[in-house]
DNA sequence: TTCCACTTTCCTGTTT
DNA sequence: GAAACAGGAAAGTGGA
């Protein structure tokens, strides 16, 4: 089924969202295409004759819906980081983090939630500094308070969602790199709904992983590593 | 309501 | 000089 709905079938449309072509170039003209679009006429004549940088909130708004309409949640999902660039130039990367954020939220609450419970059982089990009950006690957290390391790991975990933002320098030892430092913070920010995070602050935040043993020190710029009280990283214990 | 763990914010100083 | 790191201190947040 998924099959069925690959980015070639939305492609055709992707150029919908370049802000700079008119309606006509893109969709035509006739009312019959956008039968939903009260506003086509004016609205045609609006997108081909002012440049979005002068946009009102509503236009923009008008803009957003109708690109709402163009796509669904799959087909967004399948489009790639590329895709979105083309779309919606640099606008595009932001967007796409925005959208790989949401979707490892929803997949953590269907999934993960299972997994994660799962995936505690046996690190409890395996870890020696971390008892079974502190170990559950951070089964507390949900999605909104998840901790920073268990994003940073499921964003390592998941190479397709990180887009580059992390990358494994030693994935036997649970060495990583923080590749877009700036990308890191504003997804992090997204997941806490503060959008004045920043690396800075991010970075000690982690650097308190240190007390515990969940993260170690790297003598590298950017780089850190899982410590013994990390669980769920390595590639076969997971 | 209180406690606690965790995170955020701010800061100063150091290192690269 | 800028960016990143280190870590103290205090405040904020949310679950139990």
């Amino acid at each position: 089924m998924l099959d069925s709905v690959t980015p070639s079938t939305f492609l055709s449309n992707t150029m919908v969202c370049d802000p700079l072509m008119s309606w006509t170039e893109i969709f035509g003209t006739t009312e019959d295409d956008y039968p939903t679009c009260d506003h086509q006429t004016d609205a045609d004549s609006f997108w081909t004759s002012i440049h979005p940088e002068h946009w009102s909130k509503h236009n923009v708004c008008e803009w957003l819906q109708f690109c709402c309409d163009q796509y669904n949640g799959l087909q967004l999902c399948n489009m790639t980081q590329e895709e979105f660039l083309d779309a919606a130039g640099i606008c595009g990367e932001y967007l796409y983090f925005i959208l790989q954020n949401i979707r490892m939220q929803g997949e953590c609450s269907r999934n993960q939630m299972q997994n994660r419970k799962q995936l505690r059982d046996k690190a409890c089990m395996k870890t020696g500094g971390i008892s079974s009950q502190e170990c559950h006690s951070h089964g507390r957290t949900n999605l909104q308070s998840s901790h920073l390391w268990e994003f940073v790991r499921d964003l390592l975990l998941s190479p397709e969602e990180n887009s580059g933002i992390l990358e494994w320098e030693d994935r036997g030892q649970g060495i990583f790199r923080v590749v877009k430092s700036e990308a890191l913070a504003k997804m992090w920010g997204q997941r806490k709904k503060n959008d004045r995070m920043t690396y800075e602050k991010l970075s000690r935040a982690l650097r308190y992983y240190y007390k515990t043993g969940i993260l170690e020190r790297v003598d590298r710029r950017l780089v850190y590593k899982f410590g013994k009280n990390a669980h769920g990283w390595q590639e076969n214990k997971i």
